[in-house]
DNA sequence: GGCATGTGTATTTTT
DNA sequence: TACACATGCC
């Protein structure tokens, strides 16, 4: 048997003894923030300061102190960085912290408004849909289409500028026309049919007793702020834990506020620098302004980087160098000196792929696992020539970022199908799948969806067709009701799917790689008895990639990660590449215009550079193929304009020895 | 004439 | 992939 060993405890607030010994396996600042008790405070988490650190410990402190946990509340960026944290929370301490509530504003106000959106003043239906960004694209479509747009003989903003516009008002809380005004000014004279069209997508959701992700906002803030409800949730939640500050928006802000009253019991945690999500509404002034807001607030910085090497924080830094106000800070590594980064300028697209490609060939040689290897680029279509050299080179890799599972046409169609048997009265889904079938447009599936909402019955609508089209929609009618009548999700999806195979088929021409997501789609529904549970957690926590999350043979499997720099947040690797570091790319465009935009691709550039641990490769194409012919000189991207040379030497490539001789 | 379907082109970033 | 526009079927 073991003999017993005694150790001196530290004893909590509470006058407990720990479990853990905090202050051994904290630094100074992050002992300071864990142990931060009651009351305002602002953690200013420089990148790879140990952030999640942090935060799961004071989660653990807080519990060994004898907190509820069901009283903490930690709200994250996405549902991933949640779970992650608190089964680290939980590992600490046997799982004591399995009641921490956890997750995005979103599934919180998901949560919150199932249970309270139908009692308040609200009157939300407790069974309400969630829409997704593509969902409610499609409800902005229907509406826009009904206003008759394409008759106007002129340009008129699309479903997606209409949704853009409109969360924009919403999570800024400035009114409709000043958006319109200031950031869609040539739409100026159609204000007026711009603020009908989006009064008629509040009234179809309304009426479907549908949210978009807007609303899940919209309602929560509502409800902080409603007479009973706004009290029974600030005494539900008495810990306020919000990651990635810098990323809220206005709304988000607001909530926090609401929901921790007065005494303000929240804890912060954030870099303005890493502040990349203004494009969605965020406002990195929620951030700068907390001190303000909550004037006896703590602050405390973590500036200590356990995650790279000192030359890549150098080239960090002196990305920040000229950046106007931000909070002061200067990362310092624990793990000291190593490698020169290395700023790469190549003559075009083509020989950057291949020195990616071959510096990755050679790390593998020399034992480097490709799951430390990630490519870093500012949007996904700037890989695709990447992933053609890297399948030629038998190099497997995954691709986060751009195209999201649920935004594939078979899945949303399989979640159409779906959708119809918990809520018939859903024209949108009607439509979607009506559209697809053979023989039928738009005009046909104008006129079906409309039978289909007049009827009595939604399943049996009285509408007189001819030919294909009407024996394609009755299939289809039949194959809602059929299905509708089995109870769990797992029965219904099998019974749509098999009905939607032949569709699937006639409408792409690859279906044999989209009946792999379909099936994997079925495998994840097969886990769930209610229809609207796996629809809602679809919405509000779509899997990222296809297979990869549910086939298990693949977990095992090594692959170098290509990823757009948003997606790679709070990530890290030993080795990165960033590509496409040039003027036009990396900052973009069409950022080029206002200063706050130029900004935030700094702090892009910034947190590319920070995912870094041991080698990091900067890569431009000097010559760039634009649309036809033109072919335009790239320079490297400004923000590396501050960076010396001495701190990221410049490296041209030249054609080496050929090494096949066959 | 009305409608379904094919073709070409251009794409930020995501809860 | 998603749109605008062109073509060709009923």
């Amino acid at each position: 048997m073991k003999k017993l060993v005694l150790r001196r405890a530290a004893v909590g607030p509470s006058g407990r003894a720990y479990r853990i010994d905090y202050a051994k396996e904290l630094n100074a600042a992050q002992y300071a923030a864990v142990m931060h008790d009651k009351g305002p405070a602002l953690v200013l988490a420089g990148a790879g300061t140990g952030k999640t650190r942090t935060l799961t410990y004071r989660v653990a402190r807080l519990v060994e102190d004898g907190t509820d946990p069901a009283s903490v509340l930690l709200l994250t960026f996405t549902r991933k960085a949640a779970r992650e944290m608190l089964r680290r929370a939980g590992s600490l301490l046997d799982g004591r912290c399995d009641t921490v509530a956890g997750g995005t504003f979103h599934a919180l106000a998901n949560l919150v408004l199932r249970r309270y959106g139908a009692t308040s003043s609200i009157g939300l239906a407790s069974n309400f849909t969630v829409l997704d960004q593509g969902d409610a694209e499609d409800v902005m479509n229907l509406v826009r289409t009904s206003f008759d747009v394409a008759k106007l003989k002129k340009r008129f903003p699309q479903k997606n500028t209409l949704l853009a516009m409109y969360g924009r008002s919403v999570n800024t809380g400035q009114p409709l026309a000043d958006v319109i005004a200031e950031k869609y000014p040539s739409f100026i004279d159609e204000t007026d049919r711009i603020a009908a069209i989006v009064r008629g997508y509040n009234d179809y959701k309304r009426r479907g007793a549908m949210v978009d992700y807007d609303d899940l906002l919209l309602y929560l803030l509502a409800l902080t702020r409603h007479e009973e409800i706004g009290p029974v949730l600030r005494q539900r939640y008495k810990y306020i834990m919000v990651d990635e500050y810098q990323d809220t928006n206005v709304l988000q802000h607001n909530i926090v506020l609401g929901l921790s009253g007065p005494d303000g019991n929240v804890m912060a945690v954030g870099d303005d620098a890493q502040s990349i999500y203004a494009f969605r509404g965020a406002d990195v002034r929620n951030i700068h302004r907390f001190p303000e807001q909550y004037p006896t607030a703590t602050i405390i910085r973590l500036e200590e980087n356990y995650r790279s090497i000192q030359p890549i924080l150098d080239v960090a830094n002196a990305v920040l160098q000229d950046a106007p106000f931000m909070f002061d800070k200067e990362l310092r590594s624990t793990r000291g000196d190593g490698e020169k980064p290395m700023l790469i300028s190549c003559t075009d697209e083509r020989q950057q792929s291949r020195f990616v490609v071959e510096r990755i060939l050679e790390m593998r040689e020399s034992g480097t696992p490709l799951s430390k290897i990630a490519v870093l680029f500012r949007s996904g279509f700037l890989s695709f020539d990447l992933e053609i050299e890297l399948g030629k080179a038998n190099i497997p890799f995954k691709k986060f970022g751009g195209l999201r599972f649920a935004e594939a046409a078979h899945i949303k169609d399989v979640l159409a199908l779906l959708r119809l048997t918990v809520n018939p009265r859903d024209a949108v889904s009607w439509y979607r799948m009506i559209l697809a079938l053979e023989g039928v447009g738009q005009k046909t599936a104008a006129v079906v969806v409309e039978a289909i909402r007049d009827a009595e019955d939604a399943l049996h609508p009285k509408v007189s067709l001819t030919g294909k089209a009407a024996a394609s929609v009755m299939s289809l009618l039949d194959a809602i009701r059929t299905a509708s009548t089995y109870t769990t999700a797992g029965e219904r999806v099998d019974n749509l799917v098999a009905w939607y195979k032949p569709v699937c088929e006639r409408q792409h021409d690859d279906p044999q790689r989209r009946w792999k997501d379909v099936e994997s789609l079925v495998a994840i529904c097969a886990r769930y008895g209610s229809t609207s549970e796996f629809l809602t957690d679809i919405a509000l926590d779509p899997p990222t990639t296809s297979i990869e999350d549910i086939d298990p043979d693949d977990h095992e499997q090594e692959f170098v990660t290509l990823s757009t720099i948003h997606s790679a947040k709070g990530l890290e690797w030993g080795n990165v590449f960033l590509i496409w570091a040039n003027e036009g790319t990396l900052p973009a465009a069409r950022s080029a215009d206002s200063e706050e935009s130029l900004e935030e691709e700094r702090r892009l550039v910034y947190v590319a550079v920070t995912r870094a641990a041991d080698d990091l490769y900067i890569t431009y194409p000097t010559v760039i193929l634009e649309r036809e012919r033109t072919d335009v000189l790239g320079r490297p991207s400004r923000f590396l304009d501050a960076v010396s040379r001495d701190i990221c030497p410049t490296f041209l490539l030249d054609e080496g020895e050929s090494e096949d001789s066959a």
